[in-house]
DNA sequence: TGGGGCTATTTTGCATACAAAAAATGTTTG
DNA sequence: CAAACATTTTTTGTATGCAAAATAGCCCCA
């Protein structure tokens, strides 16, 4: 993930404006982990090449750089001889991830108790309150996206990037499930419940108390999504 | 880091015997790595592909995928219309690492303390004996191979792939700067010491315990690498 | 009907060719 | 002599071409 830009505009914009100093490889990598975590490749999707060349108006040539590039981030298999696929969403590999996840992100909690500002802080809070007023709407989606801001602004209060690299890496994985969890309005005030207690904590700077609630509401959200991968399952035995 | 095939010979043997289904790009990712992580290439080093191509005996197309897939790992980045280089060894870079990997190492000491049989445990006792007849006739680079086989042996018994795989990709940085320290008799004596708390922790399926001593035996080395960066640097200055 | 083996088509993997950007070199001018 | 500019050379980035492997289609036959 070392490439010396930033982030960046996820998908098809044509301004060809300032900035164009974006390579195309590179634009290419981004749309198609896009493409991969927005679920419109489901898992196991076979990645024609061609195809998707046309699609993203590029030759193969950076489309395969491309995604070599997210092998190794585990976002795509290669297949000897057999091309690539999306990476398979298995539940033995989901438990792995969240552990690890765990791990992280209770080191994350830890060490923002001791290196966050209080402006640091004060912004978290914030998202956590724009993330209640989506879920008192019942905006899914929105919620989402706060939620997915304050766990990410928690890992930059680390001020850690390399933490902060293989979280975004191993979350890109896990938003994946996020499209077919079907959150029931218990769960949802649940986990909401436990973010009031993370944010409490922050505050308090209270670490070892942080440490905890992370990996319990890790815990949590994979409960969620195994259920989901098993209702996923059924269907499609059906 | 998915690709289906797990681990293979890692530098230039020529058999084309029974499993040649390596492809080229895939054994040129494992010689770059190699290069990279033995010091061959020094941090810094720009890859120029025409060159590097030749002396790999391939192509720029397959090379070019394979610096694409050490960039995700973060061994090589990439400066757009500049090529790639070997990613420094920042002493800021090397701390982050060492802090993550301590989270990791704490976290697989614990599921290894659960999980692993009384054949691995016997396992690492025997590599514990090796690594300590070893240090015992001061042979360094033997030393440090069983060291890392315990290492290794201990993720394995963690029984998580993805948390063997994240570590074995933050291991890849660190291994490079090992080749730089200059260890003392007596803080390799200190090393040694540490690892036999770190076996018995793990006897006792002392999980809590093996955590502490998993940290502070990665801090102790982040010390060593430190110095030998700071040394280094002084070095160059001179 | 359905399965085995053959051929044709598609797709991948690698090499090469070409265009654009960057670096190196040389030249001029203050 | 140095600095700025212009020109050449090198290097990167992308597209295309070609060979080998895999897949699909087909025919034949039990």
């Amino acid at each position: 993930m070392s490439i010396a830009i930033p982030y960046a505009p996820a998908a098809g914009f044509n301004v060809t404006s300032l900035t164009e100093r974006r390579l195309l490889h590179e634009t290419v990598i981004d749309q198609l982990r896009d493409l991969i975590v927005q679920g419109e490749l489901a898992p196991e999707t076979k990645l024609n090449e061609r195809v998707l060349a046309e699609r993203l108006g590029t030759s193969r040539t950076p489309l395969r750089e491309a995604i070599k590039f997210l092998a190794s981030e585990g976002l795509v298999e290669l297949l000897p001889h057999r091309g690539a696929v999306v990476a398979p969403l298995k539940p033995e590999k989901m438990k792995e991830v969240f552990v690890v996840l765990g791990a992280l992100e209770a080191l994350a909690g830890d060490l923002a108790c001791r290196n966050a500002t209080d402006a640091d802080i004060a912004e978290i809070r914030a998202l956590h309150y724009h993330m209640l007023a989506h879920h008192a709407r019942g905006e899914l989606a929105q919620y989402f996206r706060y939620n997915q801001q304050i766990h990410i602004k928690l890992m930059e209060c680390a001020g850690n990037a390399t933490l902060a690299q293989v979280y975004r890496g191993l979350n890109a994985h896990v938003k994946r499930a996020r499209y077919l969890a079907n959150l029931s309005r218990e769960r949802w005030d649940k986990a909401v419940k436990e973010h009031a207690d993370i944010l409490d904590a922050l505050v308090r700077r209270d670490g070892a108390r942080l440490q905890v609630l992370l990996r319990d509401h890790l815990a949590n959200k994979l409960v969620l999504v195994m259920e989901a991968l098993a209702a996923q399952r059924g269907e499609v035995a059906r």
